[in-house]
Formats: structure tokens, C-alpha cells, sequence
DNA sequence: ATCGTAACTATGATAATCATAGTGACAAGT
DNA sequence: ACTTGTCACTATGATTATCATAGTTACGAT
């Protein structure tokens, strides 16, 4: 593809993030890497993934600092991907597409009943399910529960771009 | 690009949304949907986005049933973009990406303090900041936090891949 | 009759993706 | 010693998506 327009110079949050997670093969390369795969054959073996592309990728994700790349042996010399701290908490965001794959991808009884990936909150016992509740009083979170408001910067620049 | 794979032919939720989400064109569009914007030039001018690149994920979008056409005139003909509940529901994708872009993609205080986008609970007036929290005991939630539990189909489907 | 607007489609250059094959370093097996 | 195998990639060439720009259709207003 041509250069395509960089996306990080908007105040918009959502643009921001587009630029990095606007893409397949990122997308599939960080839910490998939170399932706890590390290297780099495991990585191109389950996303199904040509291996340039993951090392494309791998780089791409090392410079944003949401990866970083370790040696666990020298001779010959091996390296693994780990999730920074920045990149572990993308998970919100794959738990969040998780939740809507669950809830709109799925034919009647594709997956035998219950939901292709179960979470458990560790601290609580909770079956969390796939819904998105407010911290304030837990009641589910939907489009239309939130009144949104952007910053004056992120207003300037939308009215701007209407022309 | 060649014909991509088709990611609609796995039980991992994440790779199910990827084929959608994963495009950088769809994710501006979706984010100008949920501003309120419905016109066609609309979107393609605060995306920044060609005509044709809109086109193509409008009709993307309509034929995943995420967005519906409707006309609001017949002479001349014109349309808007709606967001379906299929299409409503992927709020929280979204919301998770500001999220993320509101703790990691901002240098120290470009936005003037704040947060780029403030969301408040209508119901229960809380600013629901940048937090996501357990459903049942309202504790913020992170990876490692939950312990997940892939469908014997899902399992399957990865001990394959692994060869 | 011309100008303007909305919603596109057409065209051609550029660049990203895919599949397949190949490389370099080493370890283990025969 | 020689072949086979594993890991982490890089190289190559065909295909196709994306971009920028221009053009189209339908209509309303001046």
C-alpha cells in the first residue's frame, strides 16, 4: 500500500491506538503472546502467519514498547517475546473483542453451549462472562450509558476537519 | 495484498474479531459512528480516509450487519450510517482501546491534565476513568487477574496448529 | 445555465501481503 | 563425518489493497 496517513497525530485516543492495533496480524500476534506463547515458531505456527510478517511485526511491536525480546540461550542464540507492562495492559482490548466475538460470532450452539474462552477473576471466583460494568455502581456498561466529553484540543481538531 | 487467510474459521473469539477490527479503515469509521456521525462525506472527512476506502467499509460494515443504511431523503437520494446493536455492542472494543491510548500514548501533559475523552455514567454519575473491574466484586482488572479457560473445542483447535 | 453538494465510481502508482524457498548456527542421531 | 532437525529468520516474486486525484450522477439553488 501507499504511505498511509499517520494516525498518531490526532488527540483522539481511539486513532491513536488504531495505528498499532488496526492490524490483523498484530491483533493475532499479541493474543498468541498473552496466551503465553514466546517464541517466535510457536507465534507464526498458530496465527498461521508467513514469518516475515511476524518479524515484521515482533519489530514493529518492540519499537512501540509493548514487546520486548529476551535472550534465553546463547549458543546458539535464542530469543523470546515477552508482553512489557505497556503491552499486558492491551488486554482490556482483547478481552473487550473477546467479549463481542462471544456474543455476536457464534452460530446457536457452535461452541457446545457455554462460551469458546472462560474467564475467572482469581481474586473473587467470579465468572466474569463477557459484560462491561461501571466502577461506581456495577451496573453493565453499554453504548448510550456513557455521556462522553473530549478534551478542548480533541474538540478544536474534530471541528477543524469538518472544515 | 494477496487473499488473506480467512481468520472466520477458528473458535478463538479474539481471531473471529480480528477479521473485522483488525483494519485500521474500520476502526476510524466505527469511532466516527459512535461520535454521531453518520454521513458519508462526514466520515470520510474526519477520517481522512479516500471515498473509495469508505465505500468499501461501509458496505463491509452493512454486510457484517455492524452498520444499516437508511435513506433520510429521496430527492436526490441520500443516506446515513447507523450503527445496528451488533454494531452498538462493539462500544466496549473501543472504549478499551481509549483506554489503553489514555494511559500509554500521551507524553506528560499533552492534553492539558486530563484525559483526551472523559466518559461519565448517566445513570450513576461516576467518571468511569480508564478502569475496567470484575462484574462481581468490583475490583480493577488486569492480565493475570483472570485466569482463563479455553472450550475443549477451542483446545483442540490450538493443540492442532501446534503440530 | 452554471454552481454547489452529497455520495459515490474510475484510474493508475505504490507498497504491503502471501506462499514458497533458502540461510546460518548449532545439537543430536547413525 | 555426514545427514537430519530445529529455530529464527531473510530473499524472492506474484498478487492485491491502499492512496491521491479526477470524474460521475442526481439534484437544488442562484
Amino acid at each position: 500500500m501507499p504511505r498511509r496517513t499517520d494516525l498518531s497525530d490526532t488527540y483522539c485516543p481511539v486513532g491513536r491506538s488504531a495505528e498499532l492495533l488496526g492490524d490483523r496480524a498484530v491483533l493475532l500476534i499479541l493474543r498468541d503472546l498473552f496466551f503465553g506463547r514466546r517464541r517466535f515458531e510457536a507465534i507464526a505456527a498458530n496465527t498461521g502467519l508467513g514469518p516475515q510478517l511476524v518479524s515484521a511485526r515482533l519489530k514493529l511491536l518492540e519499537k512501540e514498547g509493548v514487546v520486548e525480546r529476551q535472550a534465553y540461550q546463547d549458543k546458539p542464540p535464542r530469543h523470546e517475546y515477552r508482553l512489557t507492562d505497556k503491552g499486558k495492559d492491551l488486554f482490556g482490548v482483547l478481552y473487550a473483542m473477546r467479549g463481542w466475538a462471544e456474543r455476536w460470532a457464534y452460530v446457536d450452539g457452535e461452541t457446545g453451549g457455554g462460551l469458546a474462552m472462560r474467564y475467572i477473576h482469581r481474586a473473587c471466583g467470579t465468572d466474569v462472562g463477557t459484560a462491561m460494568v461501571c466502577p461506581g455502581c456495577g451496573a453493565p456498561l453499554g453504548y448510550g450509558d456513557l455521556k462522553g466529553e473530549p478534551s478542548p484540543a480533541l474538540k478544536a481538531e474534530q471541528a477543524a476537519r469538518a472544515g
